[in-house]
DNA sequence: ATGAAAGCGCTAACAA
DNA sequence: TTGTTAGCGCTTTCAT
């Protein structure tokens, strides 16, 4: 048995196959004794227009694109992704639109050629790019292929794209007041180097700025956001010279490594050395001792973000809106 | 300027625009000079063709589903949600298929006509449906649709529907057995309460016949799998009278909760009482100390889902295969 | 080896 | 208020 089409209901209805069609968008003019009867003939059918026909008609998708910079499929365990995905998941959802997921990486420009492709061949309607260290030729490949665009957590002000980002100064900032008046004195900031107009410079300009402001020491050492990327660079700070009484690590994942490793060489938190995250996902609540951090509202960004995207796409666009949300931190027992 | 078309390529070529379709799909007999300037009327114009129109013809889509039963979409830091997700895309990636998301919920008949509904539009091919506690009503309804469906983490013996899960028993059994081992002899277990069928009734009736099989003490206790009431249960059993020495939470969530609440109570873990966990998400490494859990191959097996789904979508398809992975017990600090 | 014709299911003019 | 006509961009016979 095949699926019912407009013209079955039509029949079964005993009306011209366009008068369905008028009854399902709801056009005027349609004698209500008609448009009941084109109903019950839908419900008894169980009929459901083609989604395929209407968008091939309409040229338009009800889907969107989130597309992941340099983050890896198989991680399948990293919070950021997840968390961020399933934030887009939801507020996509509850527009009305599907959301899919690509993934782009830097060493492979075949991945920005699926992802044009895709959207070309009409698969979705605009992405959502997730990335903190795109080039600016890349950012500029979107502009060319006027591909409605969103950038998360990426801040283009030359090219105005529209963006949304969080206050990461602000937030570091705060961290670094709240560390100084605690009596801390020598500040290590566990971090991603070579990355340019990233949220992690962001982060890391702002440590150095807000450290000398309060004429602390400090020292940036590298990492790559990593669970053991965090435990890592602890050690190596424990070993080096520098001798840190906070360490701070640029986000959640990193701080719990430090935290282990903190734990492992006998080092009290946050009586010998203070050790904070930035991000504030859920597992903050779960280590010991609890996490000291940065609150970034992912939440509420990727709202913004869905419904910047939502008007870009829709006929009269306006120009490219670029939104930063505060932080805060958020005091718990590492510092 | 708009898109360029099969015609406008055909037109650039000097041939007709079947020609080119013929190119596109590498129907033999064409003359390979005539290929080549097809090939290259595509590259100049860059084209892409038209997904809608292809799927309309070919009445295909090359999209999946993956619907959360019982799951939120507002609980965007749900580690299960968010790990079997990220899964699923990853693998369907892999296998040339998008994947979108939706959410069923037992209170509202409204999402599962959704589903249906999309379904019947031709949006998705097929959905894996993640949810432990569906009622046998609610799986016959998607026999009824004659949808491609794959179970995860659900079994449905009685119907025979395709689903993946793991092996609850055996982790549990082990789990059990490592802790009488270890002399303990009072036997807690957090865990959901009215569920059937479902993940959470197989971990728990594993777990009473385990527990008796070593002739150990044994008692249950609710949770919801949220961390909050991981933490009041611990509170609730250091409160009663039933003084277990081994406390089982029913996921890690609960168990992170358990710590929490062990730790602000003085308890010491696993000197007073041990405390293990269930899943073995990222997190189970960032708690002091370390979570002793039992591993569930969630990766792997929705690897297996996606294939299932895949095999049972395409023309041939055999019978439905029920799937079930090994669970593994991972010994760290905490039992 | 290539071109012509038909039609997937739908919407949007227009005509009746 | 309803029916007629056309066509979205593509694949698939069937002729040539």
């Amino acid at each position: 048995m095949t699926r019912a089409t407009l013209r079955d209901v039509a029949a079964h209805a005993g009306v011209s196959y366009q008068t369905v069609s008028n009854v399902l968008n709801d056009h005027p003019s349609i004698r209500p004794t008609t448009r009941q009867r084109v109903l019950d003939a839908i419900r008894t059918l169980d009929y459901y227009p083609n989604q395929a026909a209407k968008a091939l008609r309409e040229s338009r998708v009800t889907t969107l694109c989130c597309a992941f910079y340099g983050h890896s499929a198989s991680d399948i365990s990293d919070p950021y992704r997840n968390l961020i995905q399933s934030a887009f998941v939801a507020q996509s959802n509850q527009s009305g639109y599907d959301m899919t997921t690509a993934f782009l990486s830097h060493g492979q420009p075949q991945s920005f050629q699926t992802l044009k492709s895709n959207f070309l061949q009409q698969r979705f309607a605009g992405a959502l790019v997730v990335g903190s260290n795109l080039t600016s030729q890349e950012v500029q490949m979107f502009r060319d292929w006027k591909m409605p665009t969103v950038f998360f957590d990426h801040t283009v002000p030359a090219l105005d794209m529209p963006s949304v980002t969080a206050d990461y100064a602000q937030g570091m900032v705060q961290l670094v007041t709240h560390l100084a008046q605690q009596g801390r004195r020598r500040l290590a900031l566990i971090i991603p180097k070579d990355d340019q107009g990233s949220t992690a410079a962001a982060r890391r300009e702002s440590f150095t700025q807000a450290a000398e402001q309060h004429g602390l020491a400090h020292q940036v050492v590298q990492g790559d956001w990593s669970y053991d990327s965090g435990k890592a660079a602890f050690e190596a700070l424990h070993a080096g010279s520098f001798a840190p009484d906070a360490v701070l690590a640029g986000n959640d994942r990193m701080a719990a490594g430090a935290l282990r490793a903190a734990h492992r060489l006998n080092v009290d938190v946050p009586g010998d050395v203070t050790i904070s995250g930035f991000d504030d996902f859920e597992f903050a609540l779960f280590t010991a001792p609890t996490l000291t951090t940065v609150h970034v509202p992912y939440g509420e960004m990727a709202r913004k973000a869905v419904e910047l995207l939502l008007t870009e796409i829709s006929p009269g666009s306006s120009q490219a809106v670029q939104l930063s949300l505060p932080t805060q931190l958020i005091i718990r027992e590492s510092a």
